[in-house]
DNA sequence: TAATCGTGGTG
DNA sequence: TCACCAAGATT
């Protein structure tokens, strides 16, 4: 019997025996798994329990997903970020019980043209609710099928994601779909992991080539990142009769949705104040006056870094109105908890809340 | 196709 | 401190 045969016939017995027992485990709702493969994407599996709990609290159906508001959604969202999956998430489950009836296909091919579902959640979707016979390939599964079968083309490039969807689909057994795709992640998660894997307690160690040729550091090949800019961005905070000034980002792109304090990038050659006044100009088509600092705060995003300076500002005559934003809002202190925001901006708020601003 | 899209844990 | 990266999808 060779490597492939003995993959599944190996991992599925330790998968058996090992699994965490998750919050949507041990049902095939394809409600649950579909709302988990979603929050799982790109997310470690600890972050996402405690959301996915309350998650099932707030929207037990689909069709009370179906029924809330985009801004429930965002707010249930919030902290786990990419949010264009709450998003898609949200617009799928009003089209699903409009267009099908409330009731998700079976079939990767149908599932795959569901806004926010490709390839992986389809086939995750497919296999684990509906017991299909489809392949995952997510981030631990790249992992394990590299070392064990010593793939070398860097993953993440176009021809190392065919080499190893088309491997995946030659180790997948007729039975347990489902659960040998959870053991796979499972494996690459808890025992073959990125750095020091414990290949002594692997129940792949004897197929696995990388193991037997000591280079699992060496797999799987990818290719640097590259480096990520900083960018210096400045935000106003405006106040009237005990509220403060919030927009609504557009529905697309970063933090889509999402409430933020109004502000923006600085240019080569501004000083903050001016960067701010410009952008509170193209931004509300207000000129203000800043005053006192209020806080700084840095934030890593995937592609860039962000060093922000809130200010105090004042409005002069003219009222805001929203040109880049979607919408503005004059909200009280204590209602600020009620708008979903990234994290920047959640810090922002609860420091106003609790006046911890160096002013 | 390559770039974009968040946040938190980890070594 | 910082690079890496995690149950990827979209445009």
């Amino acid at each position: 019997m060779d490597a492939k045969q003995q993959f599944a016939q190996k991992i599925l017995p330790w998968y058996h025996t090992h699994a965490r027992a998750l919050p949507w485990r041990g049902t095939s709702d394809p409600y649950v798994v579909w709302i988990s493969e979603i929050m799982a994407q790109q997310t470690r599996i600890h972050t996402v329990i405690p959301y996915f709990e309350r998650w099932m609290q707030r929207f037990p159906t689909l069709e009370s997903l179906a029924n809330a508001g985009l801004q429930d959604v965002l707010s249930a969202w919030e902290g786990l970020g990419y949010y264009s999956r709450a998003r898609n998430l949200w617009t799928a489950a009003v089209s699903v019980v409009h267009d099908l009836d409330g009731v998700l296909p079976h079939s990767r091919a149908e599932l795959e043209r569901i806004q926010g579902i490709g390839r992986y959640t389809a086939a995750a979707i497919a296999s684990i609710a509906f017991g299909e016979r489809e392949p995952v390939l997510d981030g631990n599964v790249k992992r394990v099928l590299a070392r064990v079968f010593d793939i070398a083309t860097p993953i993440g490039t176009p021809q190392g994601e065919r080499e190893l969807w088309s491997l995946a689909e030659t180790l997948i057994p007729t039975g347990q779909p489902g659960d040998y795709n959870q053991a796979v992640m499972e494996l690459g998660a808890m025992v073959c992991t990125p750095r020091s894997p414990d290949c002594p307690n692997c129940p792949l160690q004897t197929i696995c080539l990388a193991c037997e040729l000591g280079i699992q550091a060496q797999r799987p090949v990818k290719n640097p990142r590259p480096k990520v800019p900083t960018y210096t961005v400045t935000a106003a905070i405006f106040e009237r009769k005990g509220k403060v000034l919030i927009a609504r980002r557009p529905n697309r792109g970063l933090l889509g949705g999402m409430w933020e304090f109004p502000g923006g990038k600085v240019e080569e050659g501004e000083s903050l104040q001016q960067g701010l006044v410009r952008e509170i100009m193209e931004e509300l088509n207000a000129g203000i006056h800043v005053c006192d600092l209020f806080g700084e705060y840095r934030h890593a995003y995937t592609h860039f870094k962000v060093h922000l300076y809130a200010f105090f500002a004042n409005l002069n005559s003219s009222e805001p109105v929203p040109l880049e934003a979607s919408e503005i809002r004059w909200v009280s202190r204590a209602e600020l908890k009620d708008y979903p925001m990234g994290k920047i901006d959640r810090s922002i708020s609860n420091d106003l809340v609790s006046q911890n601003g160096l002013s």
